[in-house]
DNA sequence: CAAAGGTGATAGTATTACTATTAAATTCGC
DNA sequence: GCGAATTTAATAGTAATACTATCACCTTTG
């Protein structure tokens, strides 16, 4: 796994970034620390001043690269959900039977990521933490009706969308298939969250994870009466 | 129901505020025009500045009452769980079947506020979309083990707390309970957020409600097996 | 070898999220 | 009803933020 996905490329939409980080090495390094950054002091606190300082850069020279850190973000997540895409996909592709298809992704987009992939320059275990305490920051704005139309969230939604559609072909009649998919995939994130600072209202610790939680819920939810 | 809830008041943790909103004037103009000034521009164009010249007042008598913006949010946030939990305690106690008891539970938990209130100064509809669109703000920060510490979610937490116990009360093997109602209420902000936003990825909408689909969800998943 | 593109340095702007001080208005105790 | 205490308003000021603009240098490429 480690060694075929370090070859393919994560494909993040296009009108995020004014220049490809990709594609230069000043980008690689904005890419790596900014995740280191944001996972250290949190998005709030995050600015490409300090991002700069931290590489051995100017601040105008990240800004050649994103318009705004709110883009910054909204490339991580993308690249994040992509990522997590590419694994749900190679993953279940090969197992026939549908149910244990439908358990195998909910498991892949509802665990803690834990060990670094070492995805080129991306620290996928700090972005996965970054996605867990941010994520939600990308999209609850007053821009998100525009930003939804330049496709800053397909990758997102199209995640959602495989999940409904293994869901629907273990039960076409099932009426909340696009509703569970997306309460798995926030709800982990939600659950993540409170087994870190809110253990009373959660059951999900070490031993129990959410992906327990999400495959029992989704198996009882769906079954046809 | 009116009635009753505009005689009663709505107790928030009192270390939120520097001064009560409630004990003056002003305090209650703040309240009242910070609800319909989020509403409007949203939390991050939100200043104390602006909301000074909406009622004509100075910005620092604003920061006589809450020390920062992010305050005024905590105090909010309370108030609207905390009026949330006495409507939930209120049309749940003659309910006698536990079944029911939590169907009308999870009703009054995810459903739409539609109707103004006009519990005093306060816009419920409008505080409601603020919760929708808002609400993780006030916990996804760095700051979020100090300020629980300080009481600051204690509301938010009893109300989960509550829903757990009606799930218990049905069916006290259920391994779940502390996750299925945290996921209830979080999901249920979200799907509100996603049917105005990413229809796509939510069978919810103006007829098919959140309120149904977590109920459906919920008494599938803790039935005894 | 010259032009083009990428990067770095510096400066500047409007706004934010406050704090501090003082003055004016209002309320309260007696 | 008056003086004291409290509350509010007005002004000024600060450090930081989230950028934009300009220019110089350095490298790559045709």
């Amino acid at each position: 796994m480690k060694n075929l996905l370090s070859s393919i490329k994560i494909s993040v939409p296009e009108k995020i970034f004014l220049k490809d980080p990709e594609s230069s090495d000043l980008g690689k390094r904005i890419i790596e620390h900014s995740i280191l950054l944001i996972d250290e002091i949190g998005f709030d606190n995050f600015t490409f001043k300090k991002l700069g300082t931290k590489i051995g850069s100017n601040e105008s020279s990240i800004y050649r690269y994103f318009e705004s850190k709110h883009k910054l973000l909204l490339y991580l997540t993308s690249w994040y959900w992509a990522w997590i895409e590419y694994q749900l996909v190679f993953s279940t592709s090969n197992i026939p039977n549908p149910e244990e298809r439908l358990l195998k992704a909910i498991e892949i987009v509802t665990q803690t990521i834990k060990e670094d992939y070492d995805f080129s320059h991306v620290n996928e275990v700090k972005l996965n933490q970054i996605i867990i305490n941010e994520y939600s920051k990308s999209y609850l704005t007053k821009e998100v009706d525009s930003e939804n139309k330049e496709g800053y969230f397909e990758v997102y939604k199209r995640l959602i969308t495989r999940l409904r559609d293994m869901i629907l072909n273990i039960n076409p009649e099932y009426k909340f298939a696009s509703s569970i998919s997306s309460t798995i995939v926030e709800g982990a994130l939600h659950q993540h969250f409170l087994k870190d600072h809110f253990k009373s209202i959660t059951d999900c610790s070490e031993k129990v994870t959410p992906t327990k939680f999400f495959q029992d819920l989704t198996i009882n939810a769906i079954k046809p009466k």
